[in-house]
DNA sequence: GCCGTTTTCGGCCCGACTGTTTTCAGTCG
């Protein structure tokens, strides 16, 4: 059972509605689906807690086959529309340019009912004859169908083509053919995993600047070309659309092409509220343009105060700026120093003396050196003897040249929930941030139990990566969250932000859950080699994602501050 | 089927591109 077969499942019944002339059923049916797949916790956690129709999209309706679906594991209307319909939308969904009618069309006259039959019938050129396809579509759907497979669900981790996109942006503007050239989309909302990129210019020769794109060398194919739309796939293993506006259009632009889809969809219904029409023009009294040219008159024309771009995502960010309550979100440069960095004493690439000094050369004032601990085998843990030496090393280096270096130690949680270094050794550190790696499959209540021992040993300054997911990889241990959040609150023990792009945790919404406790939180890149240390941009950017302000991160105090924060 | 400063009925975001068709339906974001 999993919120996503659940979503496929209303995603199916919408695609089933559509095809039978039903109105707007689909469409409600699809924002469910798209609700619950991107929900944070476990849909059968929302039915315990009777949060089921707090989840926007859900009624009555649907929220009985949500639990007809978690008591039985089916949802009956499914079945029988499955019986009529014995189609596997799931899969032919996820090829471009087929949508419920095309779909429809292919099994009433083919009897295409998966990916296989699909391939079949283009192989053997039967589509070509059909009504509404013909050569042209066939081809396209050729050429689709031979990477399906691979292009299925292909989110990268933001952190590690940010670079990337930042320089082709510069390339696009070294080009000269533009005026304005800026990142929209989720990028541009920091979001932790994105599905492609989206550019936003202007240029006085639209024409001679889409082909300039075009033929950049970071370019493999180009998808759709327009005159003010062009979407090619980029080498780097992501979709990238292109799209040119009028400079006096831009602010609205920015602000329609940032998202996300549900933060725009509500703006649109205000300005509706407000006898206005917005588009990614401007927006509209009838045919009179009344803004438009700036993003923030956008927002001050509906009478919403400016929303930096990580918080558009409809959670609360369109309702708080219409009171004025929008918090001041922590800055970029409000943040001082690393609190989470490896060198090679354990698994890092790097030395200690390489680490601070690249540190300094980024403009950081300090870091915390926080190595695996002894039981940690794997990343070569250190035990407490080899962390007296380097803590020795670190004492000899601090306070030179307006630098500091903090005593750490990525500390592991043992099995029972007892902590991995004598507690001499903990008490000579500066920060201590409790992990869980190891025997993390257990049941919930193991899980949480021997993480609250761990917390309220007194010894932790911080949970490191407190879910332990991985993205593309594993999902989020079992715990008890709210129970983690509590003992961190009475215990006084932090939050860790870790910013490593396949990490990215605590994601945002549970940071922002965890903000209702009074706790702070510590951001960490988890650099394991120079490089990595640009990382902590990014947990900077999941805690305003987040809603944090400066107070909330204890990144913004000083080298001398923290240390006097100790347990 | 959902939802509410349009509030328990009657709306539901909006435009670009493509391919097929010859004025538009379907798909996508």
């Amino acid at each position: 059972m999993s919120n996503k077969q659940l979503a496929d499942i209303f995603y199916t019944i919408a695609d089933i509605l559509e095809i039978e002339g039903v109105n707007w059923k689909p469409v409600a049916y699809r924002k469910a689906a798209l609700s619950i797949s991107t929900l944070s916790g476990d849909i059968s956690d929302y039915y315990k807690n009777g949060k089921l129709e707090r989840i926007e999209g859900v009624g009555e309706g649907i929220g009985k086959k949500i639990i007809e679906y978690i008591k039985t594991g089916k949802v009956e209307k499914y079945e029988e529309l499955k019986k009529k319909y014995p189609i596997d939308f799931d899969s032919l969904r996820q090829v471009r340019g087929l949508g419920p009618k095309k779909i429809f069309s292919l099994y009433k006259s083919l009897g295409i009912k998966n990916i296989d039959d699909l391939r079949e019938a283009v192989s053997k050129h039967k589509l070509r004859e059909l009504e509404g396809f013909g050569e042209k579509t066939e081809a396209n759907l050729s050429n689709t169908l031979a990477s399906v497979v691979e292009s299925t669900e292909k989110r990268v981790p933001l952190g590690f083509m940010l670079e990337s996109a930042e320089n082709l942006v510069s390339e696009l503007r070294r080009s000269g053919l533009f005026n304005k050239v800026e990142i929209a989309g989720s990028t541009r909302r920091m979001k932790e995993t994105i599905g492609d990129l989206d550019i936003l210019a202007t240029s006085n020769k639209p024409e001679e600047a889409m082909r300039f794109f075009t033929k950049m060398k970071e370019v493999s194919d180009v998808l759709v070309s327009g005159p003010t739309k062009t979407s090619v796939e980029l080498k780097f293993g992501l979709n990238c659309d292109l799209r040119v506006v009028e400079d006096e259009s831009f602010g609205s632009a920015m602000q329609y092409f940032t998202g996300n889809k549900e933060h725009n969809i509500k703006l649109r219904r205000i300005a509706l509220s407000k006898g206005l029409k917005l588009n990614e023009y401007g927006i509209f009294r009838g045919d009179k343009k009344v803004a438009g040219e700036s993003e923030e008159g956008v927002y001050s024309y509906l009478g919403l105060d400016y929303m930096p771009p990580e918080l558009r995502e409809d959670t609360g960010e369109i309702e708080a700026a219409q009171v004025h309550q929008l918090p001041k979100l922590v800055q970029y440069e409000e943040i001082l120093g690393d609190l989470h960095t490896h060198t090679n004493d354990s698994d890092g690439a790097d030395s200690l003396g390489e680490l601070v000094s690249e540190a300094k050369k980024i403009g950081l004032k300090y870091i915390a050196v926080t190595n695996h601990s002894y039981s940690l085998r794997v990343s070569k843990g250190l035990d407490d003897k080899r962390f007296e030496a380097l803590n020795r090393r670190i004492e000899a280096l601090n306070g030179k040249e307006n630098f500091s270096v903090l005593k750490g130690v990525e500390l592991e949680i043992l099995k029972d929930g007892s902590l991995d270094l004598s507690s001499k050794t903990l008490l000579g550190m500066d920060f201590v941030i409790g992990a869980l790696h190891q025997n993390i499959s257990n049941d919930r209540k193991t899980n949480t139990d021997r993480l609250i021992k761990a917390i309220e040993s007194g010894k932790l300054s911080a949970i490191a990566h407190p879910t332990d997911r991985i993205i593309g990889e594993r999902p989020p241990i079992n715990l008890d969250l709210d129970k983690v959040f509590e003992a961190c609150e009475k215990n006084d023990v932090m939050l860790e932000i870790n910013g490593y792009p396949t990490r990215s945790d605590l994601p945002f919404d549970l940071v922002k859950r965890a903000s209702k406790y009074r706790v702070k939180f510590s951001l960490g890149s988890d650099s394991h080699r120079l490089a990595h240390l640009r990382f902590l941009r990014l947990a900077t950017a999941i805690a305003r994602r987040g809603w944090l302000t400066k107070k909330d991160v204890i990144n913004t105090l000083t080298y001398e501050q923290i240390i006097k924060l100790k347990r």
